[in-house]
DNA sequence: ACTAGAAGTCAACAAGTGATTACTTAGAGA
DNA sequence: TCTCTAAGTAATCACTTGTTGACTTCTAGT
């Protein structure tokens, strides 16, 4: 077996640069959108190959962007840590190319096969974490507040950032989000 | 010129009911899997006659759908009422059938056609509205606050309506959330 | 150098889509 | 009653999409 070095005939290379290709167009397009010719173009392989390796696109899609679709990494050290963090995280600007699984989910929500494949990832790795990260009462009702907060700023933010917002007010906002996250970790 | 009081061969009526077909398939579905075919077969009517009163699909949407995206009604009163009103319409349960504009953008936003026409409406329709009934400092700061925090509730609990929440829960939500929406809309 | 099997390519199918064109039917006004 | 126009229908086009089966090419192990 010889080692990868070499760019031609490596399957394993190959892959990657679909699911790479794929967590692109799926970011740009959700899963409707997304063509598996599109995805077959940029990553220069030839269209087959995304059924030879992932067996189908919804299968493709599971891969690329599944995974990705976590929040716990964003949830260590201590409330205002944490609040500080997403605040300064979800409140951001510019264009948002490249891949943000939950860009993926909203934009591929609607899709009845890979929209349940979502919700039931959303669940387990993002709204579970956040539930056992609390402390204290009414530990659902606290992280249904951040998490919809959340959603909502990943639409505002990188799904429309067609509308502008000034800088002063988007340091006003990231003060007035990082107020009310921390009360609802704290709880 | 006879009065519409016979079913049959009335234009407006036949309108009417592909307008009503349409924005229950496009709440189901979102702008992509709508197909033009499911809404004239609900709407009992033939094919051809959504291009014929309609133009497009596109323009079916848009006369189906944009008129409904307004958040406006939901802002008159008080801050205490306003909270009040809003905490109650977004943390509800139910499986939401029917019609919804704000399902129907979420669900939408990804098509390349009706997002921008979505964004544009929600700009003018909800952000502005919102933005110009505030008073005092960071007005557009404490509407963004808002506004996600609502987007967030929608996609919650009328998109992933599957995911359970305890009535406890509900109720605890239902304080937190009127809290902060009172807190933003006062200032 | 030879060859078997993996990696990659090519052409095409079957299903579904929005839209159009030509045709048929009903009903209000003469 | 008889038209003539609006309302409704049928057939189909042009195109896209995911997927598949057969074919070719490269390369690792002998």
């Amino acid at each position: 077996m010889k080692n990868a070095s070499n760019g031609s005939r490596n399957a394993q290379a190959t892959a990657e640069r679909i699911l790479l290709a794929a967590q692109k167009v799926f970011h740009e397009k959700g899963y409707d959108g997304a063509t598996t010719r599109e995805i077959a173009d940029r990553a220069g392989i030839n269209l087959t190959l995304i059924n030879r390796y992932f067996g189908s696109k919804l299968g493709l899609f599971e891969k690329a962007v599944l995974p990705h679709l976590d929040l716990e990494p964003l949830l260590s050290g201590t409330p205002s840590d944490v609040a500080q963090r997403l605040a300064e995280l979800y409140v951001d600007t510019g264009p948002k190319e490249g891949f943000d699984a939950f860009v993926v989910l909203v934009r591929s929500i609607a899709n009845p096969e890979a929209g349940p494949l979502l919700i039931r990832r959303l669940e387990d790795h993002a709204l579970r974490p956040l539930i056992d990260r609390l402390e204290g009462p009414n530990k659902e009702a606290r992280a249904t507040l951040i998490a919809t907060q959340l959603a909502g700023l990943v639409l505002r933010f990188r799904i429309m950032p067609q509308i502008p917002l000034d800088g002063q007010e988007r340091m006003a906002l990231k003060q007035l989000l990082e107020t009310n996250l921390r009360e609802a970790l704290e709880g």
